[in-house]
DNA sequence: GTTATATAGTTAGGTAGCTAACTATATATG
DNA sequence: CATATATAGTTAGCTACCTAACTATATAAC
């Protein structure tokens, strides 16, 4: 979570004026961006907390809907976005509850697969309607043009994001 | 984090057009957001581990340094947004380290104050350059037709988010 | 075919947040 | 003035993520 609650104005990097790198305009959207990206996260943290299950576990049976077959925790873990380990952790605990049933099929043994079951297609299905509308409701707001802007503007910052990885990874080697 | 790194596409709603309240094109904005705010965090909190330094930690500095005196543990939580719980442990951290100093000088005994060190200072300073060449470099390709439009977007977002969180406190009450 | 290396998954231990309960001090009320 | 309540700060214990080390299996190289 981003911890900033106060943002800092126009004013506050006056006194920084000597920074020949600082560009208030982008330091300014930089912050108002974290703060709102933070809050939303928040948000969508505590509405699931509300209805039983935690942001990790959700995500998880999101993707195994998609379809029946195929996940290994491995597989999972690159899709959400997570380690292997916090993965067996998220399996674990949504195997242990009966939303999720591990099984081996592959001649591999090294293999495991993950099976989403009916309990858990219930708790997303009893979950939805909320969840739609919720997420429905923040956007309602914004007008198509602007989804456009955003979507391009999100596009834009995740070119950005790459290249600050890549180069993070440059100085790593 | 928001654990989703394979964002669904429209496709992927297709399935769930029963749900009246689905809006896939709010959908896939949100699931975008949520994906370019946490890389955009992770981006933020790696580039300052590589320095040394946490995100709370460096928030807090930020904080003290705009005055001298006046900061207590209570409102540094309030200002950057976390519980003072966790601002006993930052502080904790930051004074242990020489980055900051609590002293007592209100007749109110319970009250601590909280001020930021010459040390501190100076990792501050050491830091800022590349810190604002950074968050320049990844807003680099946004207009500022663009910023004007996203600005508008985060606002009416917070409001959005706003009604969303007198709405959960009303459910609580 | 034995040995080295790679991969899938788990376990152990660390970090940064949180809530709830506690201590000490201050304030308001009968 | 005694007692109830509120506030500042800390401590203890929880969660959700992480990394690093480990086990078991598979594959490659000699």
């Amino acid at each position: 979570m981003f911890c900033m609650k106060d943002l800092p104005t126009r004013e506050d990097f006056k006194p920084l004026a000597g920074y020949s790198s600082l560009e208030p305009s982008s330091m300014l959207i930089f912050y108002q961006f974290l703060r709102s990206g933070s809050d939303l996260l928040t948000i969508f943290n505590d509405f699931l907390i509300s209805h039983g299950i935690s942001q990790g576990r959700f995500v998880v049976l999101l993707i195994l809907r998609r379809k029946i077959e195929g996940y290994t925790p491995s597989v999972l873990a690159d899709s959400a976005g997570v380690t292997r380990a916090t993965m067996t952790g998220l399996v674990d605990g949504l195997e242990r509850d009966g939303f999720v049933k591990r099984y081996h099929i592959d001649k591999d043994k090294r293999r495991t697969n993950v099976r989403i079951t009916s309990n858990g297609e219930d708790l997303l299905e009893k979950i939805f309607p909320d969840y739609f509308s919720t997420i429905a409701s923040l956007m309602s707001d914004i007008t198509d043009e602007e989804k456009f802007v955003i979507s391009r503007f999100l596009s834009k910052l995740d070119i950005g994001i790459l290249n600050s990885k890549s180069k993070v990874n440059r100085t790593v080697v």
